[in-house]
RNA sequence: GCAGUGAGCCGGGUAAUCGCUGCCGCCGGUAACCCCGCCGUAGCUCGCGAUCGAAAGGUCGAGAGCGAAGGCGGGCAGUGCCGGCGGGAGAGGAAAGUCCGAACUCCACAGGGCAGUGCGCCGGGUAAUUCCCGGGCGGGGCGACCCGACGGACAGUGGCACAGAAAAUAUACCGCUAGCCGUGGGUCGGGUGAUUGGGGAGGAGUGGCGGGGCAGGCGCCCCGGCACUCCCCAUAAGUCGGCGGGUAAUCCCAGCGACGGCCGCGCGAAGCGCGGUCGUCAGGGGCCGCCUCAAUCACCCGGCCCAUGGCGAGUAAGGGUGAAAUGGUGGGGUAAGAGCCCACCGCGCGCUUGGUAACAAGCGUGGCAGGCCAAACCCCGCACGGAGCAAGACCAAAUAGGGAAGCGAACGAUGGCGGCCCGCCUAAAGCUUCCGGGUAGGUUGCUCGAUCCCGUCAGCAAUGCCGGGGCUAGAGGAAUGAUUACCCUCGCGGCGCUCGCAAGGGCGGCGCGGGACAGAAUUCGGCUUAUAGGCUCACUGCGGCA
């Protein structure tokens, strides 16, 4: 997956799916954002931050641990910066 | 058991933990626009008092009333919203494609036509349909059964790859056919001319002939030739017959024969056949000559036949190729052929009968005409107003703009007329209040409906009536999920038990991998397309067993 990062001044953290319909039909589409807010739901970041991610094919096919190593990976780069 | 046909159904299950979106109940917190009442600042109005002034009027003071803004209380409302707890619900058979038909909403609308789109056998079902059911017709399948946009191809235009003579025009080409004019060949007939052998082998007996021997009177013996049979060489070819002369045979033609008489039998007459017996058997060939005929060759003439060239006709039978070829089969007919004629089939028309009808059957009659494609344009008939829930309705910020009233401003801003003044005409910016359109946003439409399940009845069926029962997603960048465990199921691998001669099958448990197509968006009825695996019922064909 692709995410993208960004802070604002105040409130919750939020999160923003991007599927298009280059990634698959509608229900190829529907369980990437599926996994997705699954994951933004058991790893919720601190303090006032929006994600957005862009799922990708490959996601479908993945177990869930690898796709949870993959996020809390990605959100810890952001943070770092 | 194998192979199939039709109809219907399912579309993984259970549990735990953590979540999502509506709904219901309880608990806690808590609004706003707006409405009503009260207070009240600026401001306005009213009179009173004081003071200045000749007056008009000015200034000041307190009071009363009205009252923007603002404040307080109440209603709105313990509603909505927020939070917590509990309960209950939550994707499909196609939710898909968005192809038809409707409901619903808004817009338009006197009538008619053109264009465009769709449909096209008959009857029924339905809210409606291009859908469904039943039937007809055509086609496919051994069959159960399946498929068909199933009006018109003399209204017109157009197309038909490749192959094929030709793809729509009854023509050309090939072919077939009689005629005429040629060429070549065969055959028949006629005419003229010429020509018509040689050798070998076998060969009973007699005679003659030729030669030789013995004998020397008659004669006897041997060899050869001829008749006959066969072969070889040469050749264009070598034969039937007649006449004359010669003339030997017991030889050849020639014999189990032919003809005739008589007798007998089959069988009764004629006749025929069989048997017996008697009689007759010419003539010819040989050696020589001649003639005709024949044969062969060459040339000439004619007839017929075959092949072929040309000419102008007849013909559409045939021309095998193609997805498709100018009605089919048989007979007659013809120079050859042809619906040219006839019979049957096919086709058109008419009548009768059956059927609601499509249509079918029977009878009569006509002529044989015009290939296929209209889901090519097109013609005929019928139907159709448009847009769509992002329809439509309601509430309604911020910002910008619009309208009205007041102040601005009647002691005339600004602008115009004008060089300037006077004069005349001209009412804007801005501010305040109110109104309307309208964007974001919110609410609604929005899930009780041509509804679902069960049953009776009517109907072949589609379907309908009636009765009983049920409430089953309503989201809005869009929820209906995530993870784990067990089970189910499919494939592969190897293991154990078991059946079998074997190939292989059955059962059990283990490991690995897989479980399709696909996500509601106003709602229904259809169609089409996608779909792993599985279940049920009815039926068909073939095989096996009893």
């Amino acid at each position: 997956m692709t995410m993208f990062t960004r802070n604002r001044e105040e409130g919750p953290a939020r999160l923003g799916i991007a599927a298009t319909r280059k990634m698959g039909a509608a229900v190829e589409r529907n369980r990437a954002k599926r996994l997705t807010r699954e994951l933004f739901r058991h790893h919720k970041p601190e303090g006032p931050v929006d994600v957005v991610v862009v799922p990708r094919r490959e996601m479908l096919d993945a177990p869930y641990a690898s796709l949870e190593l993959e996020f809390r990976a990605l959100l810890a780069r952001s943070k770092s910066r």
